[in-house]
DNA sequence: ATCCTGCTTTGATCCTGATCAAAGTATGCA
DNA sequence: TGCATACTTTGATCAGGATCAAAGCAGGAT
């Protein structure tokens, strides 16, 4: 760790630094950590844990794809939280999980004791920083996601969660979303109608409607094609100079 | 401030101490704060900011009721927050407003200017601590709030409305909700129906079935009476075992 | 191969909440 | 006092998405 030609980075995306997450981030904390962190790692389908259950770690999410949802006494769900590798899951300074969290693909979470955490944050206080900065985040995306189930038809809902998996699939990739990308739907038609608050039989016919008009092209049920990407964004009702597009 | 008998209590919502928001809080911060901090009032329906515009501060609500919101292009507005005395407005460490802030009530902010503000919380880690908690709790907030949006019937969604007022209000006089308890709805029925993803007409028909069936009675237009609280819950479809409730 | 099982598509019908329209109510102002 | 404005209520009709039902499809196990 003293070759100081390693020039340290910092992802942005990862409370703590740590080479699971981001190779190129500096691993200087890593040291201190090997006792409070590990890994562990669920099946597609499986509860990582149960609202109102003690959670005794935070994590982030290392590779694969979890859900945070809601679901109602008579078995009405909603989806909340969409967690892709890099999100961070848990609530320093709380005792229990507010909601629950489910791995949709097979999971890997990095985590760290919650205790321990929670001492490290009191004494590097960039962690927090860094925290916050991602709830701030999460937040928006919470509001517009509300703006998505409160005022949008079926049709919008869907192509916004593309546009938002399109996104993000970007992202992972460090590049910009374009015409002629393809990405794959890591998602069940009923967890896209979770996600979107719509039964699974509106997201698919309105998945096919998207497909019969051109805006989107299928390979298999779960690779998408988009020929045209300001086709699928005016599909949307966004607005297109709104700054949280690209 | 050298009485030691003062006993400094944290009102544990104002990311600053400061007397405005809690007279009880511990004012030794204040001092610094003079240069930085200002007083603003707005009258009802004013806009306090823009989305996208340059937000060169952060504020408190000190009195009256703002409210977060996002239009579409063709005039389709969702409320993504619902900002009541206490409440923190504005993002540490971003240049841009990511929704519009309107005054909904006469509005007085305590305003502290963005830049000195982020010093101060760089000098004094115990604010980002509470920033961050009050972030969580936001999130949490915003998260059950999709579900309403999302799942709920029109009747559950006001329903729903009308026990998040009657606990946030409740919780401003430092009590409980309980049978017979009264709150003034700050809301229009246009207000509540674009926080609700509603439109103002079945607002108004559900406000007048939940008073037709006894579950609340109106004096006027915004006064607002709870007979039966488990009554006005049970029409929310929350499980009433769920922890979040009181 | 054959049968499962889980996921998806498509069809027919129904119902909740939206839309369009008009009248009712309260408040402030001239 | 009467009018204007903003907010609310109520009615009639419509439509988007839910619900109920059945069939299609793919992958895995036997």
């Amino acid at each position: 760790m003293n070759d100081t030609s390693f020039n340290p980075r910092d992802c942005g995306t990862c409370p703590i630094r740590h080479r699971a997450v981001c190779s190129r981030c500096e691993p200087d904390e890593l040291e201190h950590l090997d006792d409070i962190k590990y890994y562990r790692t669920y099946e597609a389908g499986q509860p990582v844990i149960w609202a109102g259950d003690p959670m005794e770690f935070v994590a982030s999410v290392v590779t694969g794809i979890a859900t945070l949802s809601q679901t109602m006494e008579d078995g009405r769900t909603q989806m909340v939280g969409l967690l892709l590798p890099s999100d961070f899951i848990g609530r320093p300074g709380r005792e229990q999980a507010p909601f629950d969290v489910v791995a949709v693909t097979d999971l890997t979470l990095c985590c760290f004791r919650k205790k321990p955490f929670e001492n490290l944050m009191g004494s590097t206080p960039s962690i927090g920083g860094r925290l916050l900065q991602m709830t701030l985040d999460e937040l928006d995306s919470a509001r517009e996601w509300m703006l998505v189930l409160g005022r949008k038809t079926a049709r919008e809902k869907i192509a916004s969660l593309l546009m938002i998996i399109a996104r993000r699939d970007a992202a992972l990739h460090k590049r910009l979303p374009k015409d002629g990308m393809e990405f794959d739907l890591p998602l069940t038609r009923e967890a896209m109608a979770d996600y979107l608050g719509l039964t699974l039989e509106t997201v698919s016919r309105q998945i096919s409607a998207l497909k019969k008009a051109g805006v989107i092209q299928l390979q298999g049920k779960r690779q998408v094609h988009i020929p045209d990407l300001q086709r699928l964004v005016s599909e949307t009702g966004d607005d297109i100079d709104g700054g949280h597009i690209f």
